[in-house]
DNA sequence: AGCCAGGACAAGT
DNA sequence: ACTTGTCATGGC
């Protein structure tokens, strides 16, 4: 019932965080390692620290095996020191944002790691969600390291770099293979950094990311905004592309743009699931 | 069974 | 500069 035993057992961190809501920040497509569990708590693996996170009153408690910068990785992770509210307010002046933050409210945009962020979605395209959480399960059990309770770090560009497309065959990841070596080689000879991105322009960092092959625009966006903590990029894709088309036909508010980002994963989760969405068809 | 998936690329206008 | 077919694989 208390956790005082547990904590001692293992690290835990606590953060005071505002309107975040865990089911949908983790299951709305802008990471994929992360399990919901019959609690109600979420476990997975980042910046190779296998964790377990809940909320409650206010407080989100992670516990796992991290290192001495657990804390300091973790508030970054999770965008603590963003004001939320306050982007929302500004956002809800838009009648249709105003309906995806009513449904999507409780979404924060993670700080994921540069290469993960770029290797996942490199396999997201012309793909889905379920299969992509597959293909990436595999390549971090495959390649990844294991750590201390049994789960896997996703692999290093300089691990992948070694491998040929035969090599991933297990990952059963298509077309992709080709895509994935080429990046671990690109990113682990330093023909791509992916830690100046964040410093660049936007337009500089896309091009930059689109030298490897099977990066083009979407997945640079995407690798910059959930990868590199850029929230003034908009990654269009085939969800956003329906919202831009019904909601947007005169284009989408420029007064917006410094955190497009977040706004875009407010209208990709609500185009996506919420049911009163017209453009939602199932699930 | 068939359509589609958080696209990119090459080849063709 | 735009449009179209193709690419592996499998979820629904």
């Amino acid at each position: 019932m208390n956790n005082i035993g547990v904590a001692s057992a293992f690290k835990t961190v606590v953060i005071p965080i505002n309107d975040i809501d865990l089911d949908a920040t983790f299951d709305c497509g802008q990471c994929f390692r992360f399990e919901r569990q019959n609690d109600g708590s979420w476990s997975g693996v980042a910046f190779t620290q296998s964790v377990n996170v809940r909320y409650e009153d206010g407080l989100l408690i992670i516990t796992g095996t991290g290192g001495a910068d657990f804390e300091k990785i973790w508030h970054s992770y999770f965008d603590v020191d963003r004001d939320y509210l306050l982007i929302k307010h500004s956002l809800s002046s838009d009648a249709v944002l105003k309906r995806a933050i009513a449904y999507a409210w409780g979404i924060r945009v993670l700080h994921q790691e540069p290469w993960e962020a770029l290797c996942s979605f490199i396999i997201s395209q012309n793909n889905n969600i379920p299969r992509i959480k597959g293909i990436i399960s595999r390549l971090c059990e495959n390649f990844g390291q294991k750590l201390e309770d049994g789960t896997y770090a996703f692999p290093s560009p300089q691990t992948l770099c070694e491998l040929s497309i035969d090599d991933l065959a297990p990952l059963r990841s298509g077309f992709r293979a080709k895509y994935i070596i080429d990046a671990a080689k690109k990113v682990s000879l330093g023909e791509v950094n992916l830690e100046t991105l964040s410093k660049m322009t936007i337009e500089d960092a896309r091009a930059e990311l689109i030298k490897i092959k099977g990066v083009g625009t979407k997945v640079a966006d995407c690798t910059l905004l959930f990868g590199c903590g850029r929230v003034d990029c908009f990654p269009i894709d085939v969800w956003i592309k329906r919202v831009l088309d019904c909601f947007y036909p005169n284009g989408f508010p420029v007064e917006f743009a410094p955190f497009g980002g977040i706004a875009q994963q407010y209208l990709f989760h609500y185009a996506r699931c919420c049911p009163e969405c017209e453009l939602n068809g199932r699930e």
